[in-house]
DNA sequence: ATTCCCAATTTTGCATTCAAAAATGTAAAA
DNA sequence: TTTTACATTTTTGAATGCAAAATTGGGAAT
């Protein structure tokens, strides 16, 4: 197996909440059940470390990184930037072939949102913000937006939304349609920050920071 | 020698150009070096591949990573996108202390201005757009920008000016000044941006992506 | 019963070792 | 002289072993 794979498998681990935010991660059973031994294990560990997803606690093994409150907003605050930034530049390089198809994910995604499904619905609407990123054609920033997604996913993508907050959020991805087919990127931007901080919110209010007594049990989507 | 720590002297290695852009990473020679065996050494490389400092070959080893040019315009468009988001953050949480400590370092960068002194401008300079993003309060924030910034480092605070290009920078950490002390975050952010494209139109042109046959030399301050 | 202390055990972090892959050098053939 | 085939050496990637640190468990003292 190769070290990237390691580092990936570990990731899922992680994302599924397999090993819940604050656990410990247990070496050995990770070893055996990886089939590898402790050296590839570590290295990948580290890496995780550096993500921000693990937390290395010196002669204490590693556990499962928790977000606080603050980490939450902190990394909503960036994502969102990231998205901005994500949105300016998909503007200016978008292709139409690209555009068609969140145009398709958009009119999928709405659908699962007329049907009260809410798993898909999420789905849906994760392929839209990663295709705006994509077709920002920079790599770097989608490398960061990766990172940082990962870390707030389960509160992004299993928070449970009003009535009143899901419709908002459905008109918003409209009109994040509208200003991506009008290559308008300043609108688009702004759009987006908007989605994302009441998206924050919702979270924030919800009260998913992964602090004591306060473990998200739920898969994402 | 804590993880942390190899990973840091490493990295300084890289940046320092002491293991120029392309060049293999002498495993057994760093090891002796820094007094540690392979597993915690290549523990690191891991890490600073991740970071995009190194590049891993499968079999074959590490390397110090060089930059395309579409890397370089990939890396300042983000680090464009950070610094903004920074310069917007930092208008609304500065506090009157950190005002005073970013006035000082630039009154103490016109004067290297002034004097002719690119190094010591380079210095101060740094401190401020890295004073800028402290006092957005954003760890996470924070954490992407140093991963950025370091690796433009070089390119960023080596390259050289015309006179006219340099009034131009200097006249627009007037403004950066200027914005931050109105609190102005929209306003901040638009020239914070501009510094940027022109520093990265200044570093594209001087050719100083990290191509074959164009290793750059010169050390950083 | 509770707290404290210390021995036994487990776990961590790193050095070493080992097998496999790649690089190198040499000699023969074209 | 250049190219190719092959044996040798070097380097890589991962498993193992070992010392140090932390955790655990049990008994003595309060």
């Amino acid at each position: 197996m190769l070290h990237e794979e390691v580092v990936g498998r570990i990731r899922a681990i992680l994302l599924d909440g397999e090993i819940p935010p604050g656990a410990r991660i247990p070496e050995r059973e990770l070893c055996e059940r990886l089939q590898i031994s402790r050296t590839p294990l570590r290295e990948a560990l580290k890496v995780l470390a550096a993500e921000g997803l693990v937390q290395l606690l010196p002669h204490r093994g590693s556990r499962a990184a928790k977000l606080t409150d603050k980490d939450m907003r902190d990394l909503f605050e960036v994502c969102q930037g990231l998205e901005a930034l994500a949105g300016e530049l998909a503007c200016e390089r978008i292709t139409d072939a690209e555009l068609d198809e969140i145009a398709a994910a958009h009119a999928d995604m709405v659908r699962h949102y007329r049907e009260g499904d809410l798993i898909q619905y999420y789905r849906g609407n994760r392929a839209i913000h990663e295709a705006i990123v994509t077709a920002a054609g920079n790599p770097v920033l989608a490398g960061l937006y990766a990172s940082v997604t990962a870390r707030i996913r389960r509160a992004r993508y299993v928070t449970p939304m009003t009535p009143q907050r899901w419709a908002l959020a459905v008109k918003e991805h409209e009109a994040i349609l509208n200003a991506l087919q009008r290559r308008d990127g300043t609108g688009l931007s702004h759009i987006l920050r908007a989605h994302l901080r009441h998206k924050r919110e919702e979270v924030l209010q919800a009260g998913f920071a992964e602090t004591e007594g306060n473990e998200p049990t739920l898969r994402i989507a």
